[in-house]
RNA sequence: AGAGGAGUGGUAGAGUGGUUGAUUACACCGGUCUUGAAAACCGGCAUACCGCAAGGUAUCGGGGGUUCGAAUCCCUCCUCCUCUGCCA
């Protein structure tokens, strides 16, 4: 959610940066937005008016009470009582406000970092750099939904028999692969000076509210009914909510979390020829780094965070590119976004396994996080977080570059973590 | 899951209807003193919103109610503790 403070002062540029997004109507947006601000601080005014000269009156009524002027005191009793009644239609209009103003500002998007280019879709995306030799595979190299089951490390029909669709059973070799996966990225995390955390999976509805899934989003996320609680789509959720209400101070800055969850996703109504096998599923492995940062820093965090993930791809000998996603193909709470896309030789195409954001102020304003800066003044603080990495299309992709006849080979550095080096 | 008890500011802990946003202690910040530190003393120390300001409003787990007036009374939900039951 953005500052309403931001839309006022910073009007043309919040304008600027809306339209790169391709909203149509940002001036609109932002004009309904301060109308109910207006509104609202209006019937504060109003209200607080009010509330104020019936509190005085009140004490002025314990006053004679005191004094044993109860005739006195019961005219003035009628007085405040009167006054009660515009008092309570006055802070209903101020409650209608306030959820209008909230409304109004749940659907504006994050403003665009000015690096972001103006686009409409992915096509627009920019490519950053790339990184690694695109493999030349043969003319009956398999993709990777063949792969899982010649060397059947992967079962989708026994995950449909026992859930549904899109809940893969890993077996064997192929189970082995996860855990070492999740294994070697927490390691390097906590090289790299994460501290992990294991988060509970099920949220209430105020982290959901926290971080953005609500109120819009509940359709993408499974929901356990007989408790309101929702599964996690990503541990982002837990892991930033955590900070939910907080003011943080300079010796807790900067926190650097990273935790491993499996992600569930409804995912309603995305299926198609792009979506087979592993490309996407409902329940998925990740691990998640996230950090919380003081304004002047952030930029310079997603760099870092970004390289970092790059690293971890270069360790897993996976060609991949850097996007810079552009205004329009960027997520509703982000500043700025860089995919990372690994190269899935059988398949031909880049899969995207991270997205590395800076959310600047937008999900701290919602979640109360702040910090007390130099002049002791509380300051909202900036959000990162980046998938690092997403499980699925890893195995993918690992599976895809990596096969040879009669077995697929294990990257040397996950072979501590596998117990072997080939899936034959 | 059942019975009982409790939730107050960073922490501890007063306060059971009338200038109580809340006594006090500790912690923390600033100052005096000191070669320096400690001690002592002085001062400061919640958050949000409205307002140029003066100031005002709200908040004592959350929500609702009673009352002219609620931290204090009532209802409800949540959390924690104790006992009983169940259980990885």
């Amino acid at each position: 959610m953005l500052q309403i403070q931001v839309l006022r002062d910073q009007r043309e540029k919040a304008i600027e940066g809306l339209l790169k997004r391709g909203i149509a109507n940002p001036d609109e947006l932002i004009t309904t937005a301060l109308m109910h601000d207006d509104r609202r601080k209006q019937s504060q005014q109003k209200t607080d008016d009010l509330k104020a000269n019936a509190n005085t009156l009140s004490r002025q009524i314990g006053e004679l009470m005191k004094a044993g002027k109860a005739a006195e005191a019961a005219k003035l009793r009628e007085e405040v009582a009167s006054a009660k009644d515009s008092i309570k239609q006055l802070e209903a209009e101020m409650e209608e406000a306030a959820a209008s103003l909230i409304k109004a500002l749940y659907q504006i998007p994050n403003i665009p970092h000015s690096k972001v280019p103006k686009g409409n879709g992915a096509q627009e995306n920019v490519q950053v750099n790339q990184w690694g030799t695109v493999p030349e595979l043969t003319g009956d190299a398999l993709p990777q939904w063949e792969l899982i089951k010649k060397y059947d490390i992967i079962d989708f029909d026994l995950g449909t028999k026992i859930s549904g669709a899109g809940f893969p059973v890993y077996k064997g070799k192929g189970a082995k692969l996860q855990r070492a996966l999740i294994n070697f990225f927490l390691d390097e995390a906590a090289k790299a000076g994460y501290r992990e955390i294991q988060p509970p999976i099920v949220i209430n509805e105020a982290s959901g509210y926290g971080t953005g899934q609500l109120p819009d989003k509940e359709s993408q996320m499974y929901h356990v009914a007989a408790d309101n609680l929702f599964l996690i789509p990503t541990a982002e959720v837990p892991i930033t909510n955590l900070y939910r209400d907080v003011i943080l101070s300079d010796k807790e800055l900067p926190i650097m979390n990273v935790g491993y969850t499996p992600c569930f996703r409804r995912e309603a109504g995305s299926w198609g020829a792009h979506v087979r096998g592993l490309n996407r599923l409902h329940q998925f492995d990740k691990v998640e780094i996230v950090q919380i940062r003081k304004p002047s820093e952030s930029m310079e965090v997603l760099e870092e965070m970004t390289k970092y993930v790059e690293g971890l791809l270069e360790k897993l000998e996976l060609p991949f590119r850097r996007m810079l996603l552009c205004g329009g193909d960027m997520g509703f709470n982000s500043a700025i976004t860089y995919d990372l896309e690994v190269y899935s030789a059988a398949q031909k195409m880049w899969l995207e396994v991270s997205s590395v954001s800076n959310f600047e102020t937008y999900q701290a304003n919602r979640l109360k996080l702040r910090f007390k800066n130099s002049d002791g003044k509380t300051e909202l603080l900036h959000t990162l977080n980046g998938s690092a990495l997403a499980l699925p299309r890893i195995v993918a992709a690992m599976l895809e570059n990596n096969q040879k006849p009669g077995y697929i080979s294990i990257p040397q550095v996950l072979t501590p973590y596998t117990g072997f080096d080939r899936i034959d």
